[in-house]
DNA sequence: CCTACCGATCGGTAGG
DNA sequence: CCTACCGATCGGTAGG
C-alpha cells in the first residue's frame, strides 16, 4: 500500500458522493461509508463533524460551481442575444452536471434532507439561479426573439430537460458534454421561437 | 369521530405516499406512519406485510397508469402522424403526474428502493415505455416530421421534461394539467420540427 | 388494534 | 485511527 494520509478529507467526500448517489442519503450509514475506506466508523469523526456535513459539502459545492458558470457566461455574452446567452447557459450547465454525475445527483436528489438553516438557504441559491434563467427568458420574451405564454412554465421545462442529463450521461457515450449540451439547446431555443400555440391536437 | 375501518388499508397507502414524497422512503419510518394515522406503529402490520410492500403499490400502480395511457393513445390515433401521437402522449403523462403528484414523486424518486426482483421487474418496465416514446420518435424521423440526430437523446430530453412536472405542479395554478401538457408538447415537437443542427454558437 | 418486546443498526462520543 | 460504548430508533413478531 502506497497510501497517503495527506487527503484523508477529500477521499472520504469522494466515497460518501459515491454512496449518496448510489443508496441515498438516508440509506447511507457512517459504517458503509467506513467500510469503503477500510477504516472503523468512529474514526470518519477524526475527518469530519457530522454526516451531514458530508451532504452540505456536496450541495453548496456543485451550487457554487452552476453559480461560476452562468456568471461567467452573463459576463462574456452581455450585449448578445438573448438566444445565444441561453445557448451557452445550457451549454455550461450541463457541461458542470457532466464533470460530476455523482455530486449532481446528490445535488438535485438529496438536498432536501439538508436541515436548518442551509435547507433553506439551499433552496434560496436554487431559486436565484432559476431566476437567471427566467430573466434571459424575459428579454428574449420580449424582445420577440422567443414566443412564449408562461416564462416561469419555460424555466422548469429547461431546467428539467437539462438536469436529468445526470441520470443518462455515459462519458462513453457517443456524444461528449458539449456536443449533448448544443443538441439540447437547439431542442429548446427552436421549441421557443417557433412556438405555434395551439392549445388542442 | 365518524371514522369507518372499512378502508383502512387505503388510508395507509395515501398517508404513506404523502410520507414518502415528504421524506422520502428510507427517512420515513413506521413509527411517523403510524403516527399519521393514530395507531401504534405494530397495528399497521395487521394490514401490510411490509414496509417495502406498501413501495411497491405505489411504483407499480403508478406503472401501470402511465401504461395504460399511452396504450390507449396508441390504440386511438393508430393512423395519425407522429406529431400528433407524440402531443397525446405527452398530454396524458403530464395528465396521470397531476393526478396524484405525490404518488409520482415516489414513482419517480424512490423506486430505487424496491429490491430484488422488484426493482429489476420495474426497470424493465420503465424501459418498455421510453421503448414507446422512442418509436413515436423514429416513425416521425424517418417520415421527415422530425429532425433528430440521436433518439436515444431526444427521448430522454422529452421524458425528463415532462416528469418534471410533479416538483412544480399547482392544481392552483393558472393552467389545468391539459393545457401545461399541451404547451410542453408544442415546446417539444417545434423543437424537433425547426432543428437548426448547429453544434457551435 | 394493543402491549411488550426482539435483534440489528443508527449517528456519534470518550478516551486513548 | 482504534476499542468500547452510548441512547435512540429501526422493521417486524408474538400473543392476545
Amino acid at each position: 500500500m502506497i497510501a497517503t494520509t495527506l487527503n484523508r478529507r477529500q477521499e472520504i467526500e469522494e466515497k460518501a458522493t459515491l454512496l449518496f448517489q448510489e443508496r441515498g442519503y438516508s440509506a447511507t450509514s457512517m459504517r458503509h461509508l467506513a467500510l469503503k475506506l477500510n477504516i472503523e466508523a468512529a474514526s470518519l469523526y477524526s475527518h469530519i463533524k457530522s454526516k451531514e456535513e458530508l451532504l452540505r459539502g456536496i450541495c453548496f459545492k456543485m451550487a457554487s460551481l452552476f453559480f461560476e458558470a452562468i456568471e461567467k457566461v452573463e459576463q462574456e455574452s452581455k450585449d448578445s442575444p438573448a438566444e445565444t446567452v441561453l445557448r451557452l447557459s445550457i451549454v455550461e450547465h450541463v457541461k458542470v452536471i457532466t464533470q460530476d454525475i455523482s455530486a449532481s445527483a446528490v445535488f438535485l436528489n438529496e438536498w432536501r434532507h439538508l436541515s436548518a438553516p442551509y435547507l433553506e438557504k439551499f433552496v434560496l441559491m436554487r431559486d436565484q439561479y432559476e431566476q437567471k434563467f427566467m430573466e434571459i427568458l424575459k428579454r428574449g420574451s420580449s424582445g420577440k426573439e422567443f414566443i412564449m405564454m408562461d416564462e416561469k412554465l419555460a424555466t422548469q421545462y429547461i431546467l428539467s430537460s437539462i438536469n436529468w442529463t445526470h441520470s443518462w450521461y455515459k462519458s462513453s457515450g457517443r456524444m461528449n458534454a458539449e456536443e449533448i449540451g448544443h443538441q439540447l439547446a437547439s431542442f429548446i431555443i427552436n421549441g421557443l421561437k417557433n412556438q405555434n400555440t395551439e392549445l388542442k391536437n
